[in-house]
DNA sequence: AGCACGCCGACT
DNA sequence: GTCGGCGTGCTC
């Protein structure tokens, strides 16, 4: 794509388009009125109906709306423009994933307050005459702490004299204190000239191949591969620093940045400063300031979720996607796109160099390094030796638990072994809550989600009540009295288990041992996390029972043992990529066993010990997995050797659903090489009320895949209260 | 996404 | 008689 060299400045009087953050078909005309002339990527105000809105003038007028509906450009914002590498971004992402590309926008401009003038900011010193003020004992400490030291934010003012913000606001409505503008202070950013750790004969290779793909600021792909512990994020680090140097900026994109407080320590060693971080939960007035120091070009470094992709950087030099084969990249909801491969059409688009790193990349990328589409770099394991500790199957079928109970006696006395030694395991179950499942001993009933197609999960509190919950729609409600069904009284079984049954277990199997459960119900953001952390390196817990939260990251010199509970949970239900992500889930699962000194113990409880995943794992053999894995793929024409895209039909009328869902299949694109799956109930055919209904397309890699879906969808008419969602490439199949 | 317009049920 | 429920359609 070629950007024309035509003119992108505006003159009064003549069309432009505007693209507003809005799911419409396209971009607007506007006239541009007279005494204002816009440039393309310029922020500009518009009428729309009897509202007003912000748009981004994305270039000349269509042309295709009557003169007499059409309306003038209000005003330019004072923002800086929105760069035409990522106009073109906007664009192809709109166009790759079928969503309207007022759709992608939204994501762009994701922070409204941000494209308002900055408000200026005040600091505040005495008044040099005295003013006749009704004095207190705050008013008092506030005046005598400004006494000395320069004029301060009436915030500073207000923690420094220990009075309430209000105070202070008094003072300066009394006129005792006057307004001195400021500015804020310039940020400053990370330092590349801080000297690098000592990087081994082999990391330096990786590094220095970095850099230079970073010093050349050309489109690459690199894949950065290796167990943790070798060193990968000091290896990337070199080629962020290098991409400082030459004045660039760089986005580093992490799945799940709100527990990723080691990374920033890391970052901040190896910097002198914290880079700019960039997620969901970012409190607003954070949200703006960073979003206008993206767009200003003064941070430097971004680190961030998936959302971050979609930041103004006027000037960005490289892009690192740390976890490259998390499956958290995938937005699944609003516009649905896997943010690592976007991240690579950015880079692309822009011509400057990107970095995958994982320890377990995915297959997709492992393809691409084979065919040559990627440049794969591989660290070996610092420590030489074994790649993970020692990993042992028990399979359940022989070696079973107790009825009701899910630890094997293998299992059990392990656990015993390690805490008579003074050492830490972990327990690692994939199930929230306590049972998954709660049934009606009389007549079989089972507690059912009203909204979803789901059980109910039973949660007990520590006091012992217990709460039935939906996990997917936040339903909740208490165990009823009596069975819904046949009214018998209180017969109800919990069936299986979760991270909270199996802590009731173990309290009975080890009562003097100190368990601490972790998962997403009370480990909920990243103070709590290192609040955990914190314990579990002082040693005042003995037994971690986790989810897949405590999957990876840190590392804990005393922790011993991982026991896996159930393996397989993750490879029912058909998934395309169920193996290789159990693989990989437990790949991390058992990382967290054991450190340099100490030899860590892994033992997976599995039913079928001779699934390949459990034999790669055992056998620590990878690439045999993944050449069974990436062959099967093969034979099916499955990614990434075919396409896939699905469409979900929902809506709150399922026969209105099945209607749509039945046009759908009947108007499916037919031949060479494409094949429709399809409509079948979604494996949750109910959420939040929502009936649902799934199709799927495969065809060839070489297909055109837009075409034929939005082909497919023209020949159907969709009625306003049925919604069909398109998710190319999907990761899910729910 | 908003917001208005419009057409049917329970209220001052 | 009106207030307001949310289904439907439009915004250059």
């Amino acid at each position: 794509m070629v950007e024309s060299p035509a003119k992108s400045s505006h003159a009064a009087g003549t069309r432009i388009a505007v693209l507003l953050p809005l799911p419409l078909g396209g971009a607007y005309d506007y006239r541009i009125p007279q005494g204002l002339t816009v440039n393309t990527g310029d922020f500009v105000q518009v009428p729309l109906g009897v509202r007003r809105a912000i748009g981004v003038v994305w270039g000349p007028g269509h042309g295709d709306v009557a003169e007499h509906r059409m309306k003038d450009v209000l005003g330019r914002l004072a923002v800086p423009p929105v760069p035409a590498a990522i106009r073109r971004f906007i664009d192809w992402v709109a166009a790759y994933t079928l969503y309207p590309p007022g759709a992608v926008l939204k994501m762009a401009m994701s922070v409204p307050d941000a494209l308002e003038p900055p408000k200026q900011q005040f600091a505040y010193s005495l008044t040099s005459s005295d003013p006749i003020i009704k004095m207190t004992a705050a008013r008092r400490r506030v005046l005598e702490a400004l006494k000395d030291g320069p004029p301060r934010a009436s915030t500073d003012l207000a923690r420094e004299a220990a009075v309430s913000p209000s105070v202070v606001t008094g003072l300066i409505k009394a006129g005792a204190l006057q307004a001195v503008e400021i500015n804020p202070p310039p940020v400053c950013g990370p330092d590349w000239r801080l000297p690098g750790p000592d990087l081994s004969p082999t990391q330096s290779v990786a590094a220095a191949d970095l850099e230079k793909q970073a010093a050349g600021q050309a489109f690459s792909v690199t894949v950065l591969d290796g167990v943790p512990g070798s060193g990968k994020t000091e290896v990337y680090f070199q080629a962020v620093a290098e991409t400082l140097k030459r004045g660039h900026q760089v986005l580093v994109l992490l799945p799940e940045i709100a527990l990723s407080a080691q990374w920033l320590a890391r970052f901040e060693r190896r910097f002198g400063q914290p880079p700019a971080v960039w997620h969901s939960e970012l409190p607003a007035a954070l949200r703006r300031d960073t979003w206008r120091a993206v767009a200003a070009g003064q941070a430097s470094v971004v680190v961030g979720a998936r959302s971050s992709l979609f930041l103004p950087f006027p000037d960005l030099g490289l892009i690192v996607v740390d976890e490259e084969h998390e499956s958290a990249f995938k937005q699944e909801e609003g516009v649905v796109y896997n943010a690592r491969d976007m991240a690579v059409v950015r880079a692309s688009l822009d011509d400057f160099p990107i970095i995958l790193a994982s320890a377990t990349p995915s297959l997709e990328t492992a393809v691409n390094v084979d065919k040559g589409r990627y440049r794969g770099l591989h660290l070996p394991d610092r420590h030489a030796g074994a790649e993970l500790p020692d990993m042992a199957l028990i399979d359940v079928r022989e070696d079973a638990p107790p009825r009701g109970r899910w630890l094997s006696p293998t299992l059990v006395s392990a656990l015993q072994a390690t805490f008579n030694a003074g050492e830490q395991a972990m327990l690692f179950l994939n199930r929230r809550g306590y049972a998954p499942l709660t049934l009606c001993r009389t007549c079989g009933h089972r507690l059912q989600c009203p909204n979803c197609t789901a059980w109910l999960v039973e949660h007990r509190q520590k006091s012992g009540a217990s709460r039935l919950q939906c996990h997917h729609c936040g339903y909740g409600a208490t165990l009823p009295e009596a069975c819904p069904s046949c009214q018998s009284a209180g017969n109800f079984a919990a069936c299986g288990p979760g991270v909270e049954r199996l802590a009731e277990e173990v309290a009975d199997l080890f009562p003097d041992i100190r368990t601490e459960i972790a998962a997403s119900d009370n480990i909920a953001g990243p103070k709590a996390a290192a609040e955990l952390v914190r314990r579990i390196e002082g040693h005042e817990i003995d037994l971690i029972i986790g989810t897949q939260i405590v999957a990876k990251g840190y590392h804990f010199p005393m922790l011993t043992l991982v026991g896996v509970v159930d393996a397989d949970l993750g490879l029912s239900g058909g998934d395309l990529r169920a193996a290789e992500r159990t693989y990989q889930l437990l790949y991390q699962v058992a990382g967290r066993a054991g450190r340099a000194d100490r030899a860590g113990r892994v033992l997976v409880q599995t039913f079928m010990p001779e699934h390949p995943v459990m034999q790669a794992l055992v056998g620590g053999d990878r690439e045999r997995f993944l050449a069974a894995e990436t062959k099967a793929r093969k034979d099916a024409h499955m990614p990434p050797f075919g396409k896939l895209a699905a469409l979900v039909v929902s809506g709150t009328d399922a026969r209105r659903v099945d209607q749509v869902a039945f046009a759908l299949g009947r108007a499916a694109p037919r031949g060479d090489g494409v094949t429709v799956l399809g409509p079948a109930p979604a494996p949750l055919a109910m959420v939040r009320g929502r009936h649902r209904r799934r199709m799927l397309i495969k065809t060839g890699r070489h297909a055109n895949m837009q075409k034929l879906v939005s082909g497919w969808l023209g020949r159907v008419d969709i009625p306003k209260n049925v919604r069909v969602q398109i998710d190319i490439d999907p990761y899910s199949f729910l």
